[in-house]
DNA sequence: CTTGACTCCGTACCATGGTACCGGAGTTAT
DNA sequence: ATAACTCCGGTACCATGGTACGGAGTCAAG
């Protein structure tokens, strides 16, 4: 459970080698002390790179992870509760552009495919 | 309505001039013969400006945008609807992660604003 | 004790969708 | 006519989120 080469941390977290890499030169991931000349990963880190894969998810980016996990150092709930509705409303305003987007599409596509002669209606209903 | 200089279609659609230039190179909107040493551009080229903004907020990327285009030229109905239904998929996908996501996030923030003490949930529960 | 896999570090490169800057020529308004 | 603006073409740069590569060192198994 302990002790991972940055190879098996990866395969753990399910991404590439260069991605951790890329995260700790992005201050998101600490580099660990080495033992010997190689350097050795513990649970928080794999842990660390759980949460920054479900923060991705939700849709922060790596910036803002970044100040999520200072904030979460710096126990800052205020400024974390003000991030999370931010971004709560990002994620609604997006929700709605996307439905508009893909309801317009889903009848132009039947439209489309209802087969009358001429040309296709999906391109010419965006114009 | 028609005799655009490149500026004027820009702003005509609410785009800047090194957008409309980029678009040129992506070949998405093609560059008009010029009359002396300025190019002007007609109701197509702001027709065109408008199809690639609503393609794009469909969640077209710039290459597919571009497939478009041309099928629309080459009057392939089919291959259209089949780019239309994968991309209306996608943006179901896309949809149900978003809510999934904004619904999570929510509930978090309401919990970690009632107060208690300790860290805020919303990090906690991402780990 | 060699071979092969893995690690280290730095740097370069990729796609996407633009944005900025340059020098020089042309255009427009006063 | 002269200043201010716009255009041209080309190239360089930006952020985002990685991905790839090269050379040197290290480690474990056969």
């Amino acid at each position: 459970m302990e002790n991972h080469s940055i190879g098996s941390l990866a395969r753990a977290a399910g991404i590439g080698v260069e991605t951790v890499r890329f995260y700790q030169r992005k201050g998101l991931l600490d580099v660990p002390p080495r033992a010997g000349s190689i350097r050795r990963y513990g649970a928080d880190h794999l842990d660390r790179l759980r949460f920054i894969r479900r923060a991705k998810e939700a849709g922060f980016t790596l910036g803002q992870i970044g100040e999520l996990i200072a904030l979460d150092r710096s126990r800052d709930r205020a400024r974390i509760l003000e991030l999370a509705s931010e971004r709560v409303a990002a994620l609604d305003a997006e929700i709605a552009q996307k439905i508009k987007a893909r309801d317009r599409l889903a009848d132009l596509s039947s439209e489309c495919g209802s087969g009358r002669a001429g040309p296709c209606p999906i391109i010419e209903a965006f114009l």
